[in-house]
RNA sequence: GGCCCCAUCGUCUAGUCUGGCCCAGGACACUGGAUUUUCAGUCCAGGAACAGGGGUUCAAAUCCCCUUGGGGUCACCA
């Protein structure tokens, strides 16, 4: 038998990263198994643009390597691959239903049913269907559907029995029916509701593996009651934790309110930050509209898609007790459900950068640079189009700034190599610490400067030669004249080897800017 | 509240099924030190956990029971 998996998003207009880690978990166990994966797309409830609100998602799954067999763009034997164009299918399960008496309509309104929940309530039962609509004599049922009386299709739950599953990560998990309300199957205008919609497409598209969060275990309980009325075989199930937000074992969510819960938190202020602090440059809106519970976030962002992977494979799942870089390759060869985790795992901000850091190590200069470069010209600091001469100074950046370079778009922080000199911005704490308070500051850089000027050729060996034998003959400590000549030339207390930043700038650039510098003193 | 699920360092986890090799291992984070012109990095060192209580057993993180805590779900949402 071959193993078939899904994952069914709805068209929300993104993606969420505790979907995606469940996409994710079902991709690798088609793959692992040489099984397929298939992608549905939920969308009975609402009237939405789904071709605008599909795209992201899709983008997502592209963007990580997570391709799919069946599906949007695609199709496939069993399409089409979105509900609400199945309906003919749902409607044949549904008289089939009606005709072996395992469904029945109910013609309460909505009021009499949340009167019933609420009395219920009140009394401190569990709340089961009055079921009043199946004492109707069949005349009086059949003038009401004559008259078009309102109605909608309820599962008849067979209240004597118990339903159970073996579920690949929960083990035994078992329901006693009598405690389940009758689902409603069918809506009142004839469109079905997802937990049967979900199980007359999970069964027609021959799933062998329902691969889902943990929120979804409760639903299986009348899913699964489902496939045995329709006469399905009954998928294996597998439920995993869901994604919690970083720091709790809570489901990470997307609502605005969380979100402003998540800014806060001291795990998740790292992401908003780098959103804060690149958005604006990019020329997008900060984290409103994109925030960390998006995949899109990532991408956007500057991550490697393996750190992103390698990082949600390791949110409850395990290969042992030390392995933790992990290609996708690997993960397919590996990844298997009896070793996900049972309880809820909190996204690490700071474990991902860790990945990330680890993925980047792996990439050569000319790939780094080619990916940096979309930033550089998204914020303007690089013309389009790109000559060579941008190319050599983004690859000798990137060759110099090495393990700095978290995130892609970390080489926004090396934007004093991109802008005019008369356009450096200093920073002026960095300049009064080393230009303006050491007395000697002027002096000695102004000497340097005529060093600068005669070194040949420019270059890191040629410039760091100069200096340790201008400094010995000057008797003076290194640091006296590096901090200043970093700071005149770059305007920052920080960065690459100061030999590297001189080559970077060139010459010119150099005297240029240490006249200016020696000038605003 | 009913039902269901879960519970090892701050975090992600190994170990639990098949008790002893675990006075609990790894990774991330953190702290200290070394290296360095700064930062980043790298190297070395360090602190840090079996939720609690009862059993069973020669022996329990591992098996059983109870308690506590956390979470999910209870729609004509998915």
């Amino acid at each position: 038998m071959i193993v078939r998996t899904r994952f069914a998003p709805s068209p929300t207009g993104y993606m969420h990263i505790g979907g995606m880690r469940t996409a994710l978990f079902n991709w690798l166990w088609a793959r692992h198994n040489g099984g397929r994966f298939i992608l549905r797309i939920d969308d009975t409830d609402r009237e939405r643009n789904v071709d605008e609100a599909l795209a992201p998602i899709l983008h997502a799954f592209r963007w990580l390597g997570l391709d799919w067999d069946e599906g949007p763009e695609i199709g496939g034997p069993h399409a089409p691959y979105f509900q609400s164009k199945r309906n003919d299918f749902y409607r044949a399960a549904l008289n089939q239903l009606l005709r072996d008496g395992l469904a029945y309509r109910d013609f309460d309104p909505p009021e009499v049913t949340q009167a019933d929940r609420e009395a219920a309530e009140r009394e401190k039962r569990p709340f089961l269907n009055i079921r009043r609509s199946l004492d109707l004599s069949d005349s009086l049922r059949q003038q009401y559907l004559d008259e078009g009386r309102p109605y909608v299709v309820r599962f008849l739950v067979d209240r004597s029995a118990k339903v159970s599953i073996e579920d690949h990560i929960r083990g035994h998990v078992e329901w006693d029916c009598g405690l389940i309300a009758d689902p409603v199957i069918c809506r009142g205008d004839g469109s079905p509701l997802y937990n049967f919609a979900t199980v007359v497409d999970d069964a027609h598209f021959e799933i062998t593996h329902v691969v889902r969060a943990e929120e979804h275990l409760t639903n299986t309980s009348v899913q699964a009651q489902l496939f045995d009325a329709l006469g399905y075989p009954r998928p294996e199930f597998a439920h995993i934790p869901f994604v919690a937000a970083p720091g709790t074992k809570e489901k990470l969510s997307k609502r605005e309110k969380k979100l402003e819960k998540y800014r806060q938190s001291p795990q998740f202020k790292k992401l908003f930050d780098i959103a804060d602090s690149i958005l604006p440059q990019l020329g997008l809106k900060s984290s409103e509209s994109l925030n960390p519970v998006m995949v899109e976030f990532y991408e956007v962002v500057g991550f490697l898609p393996d750190a992103v992977l390698n990082a949600l494979a390791r949110l409850g799942w395990s290969l042992d007790d030390k392995t933790e870089h992990m290609s996708l390759a690997f993960l397919t060869d590996h990844f298997t459900l009896d070793r996900v985790v049972k309880g809820p795992a909190g996204l690490d901000p700071d474990k991902l950068l860790a990945f990330q850091e680890h993925w980047m190590s792996r990439l050569t200069t000319s790939e780094k640079a080619d990916r940096c470069l979309p930033f550089l010209t998204k914020a303007r600091l690089v013309r389009e189009p790109i000559d060579a001469a941008t190319v050599r100074l983004v690859m000798h950046l990137v060759e110099a700034v090495g393990e700095r370079l978290k995130l892609f778009s970390d080489i926004l922080r090396y934007e004093e190599y991109f802008v005019e000199d008369d356009a450096l911005q200093y920073d002026e704490s960095a300049f009064d610490k080393r230009l303006r308070k050491p007395a000697e500051a002027a002096d000695l850089l102004r000497e340097f400067r005529d060093q600068l000027a005669a070194a040949t050729p420019f270059d890191a060996a040629t410039l760091e030669e100069t200096m340790h034998d201008w400094v010995a003959l000057r008797g003076i400590e290194i640091g006296q004249i590096i901090h200043a000549l970093r700071v005149a030339t770059t305007g920052k207390a920080v960065g690459p080897g100061m030999f590297d930043c001189l080559t970077l700038l060139g010459r010119d650039r150099c005297l240029s800017r240490i006249d200016r510098a020696l000038e605003r003193l």
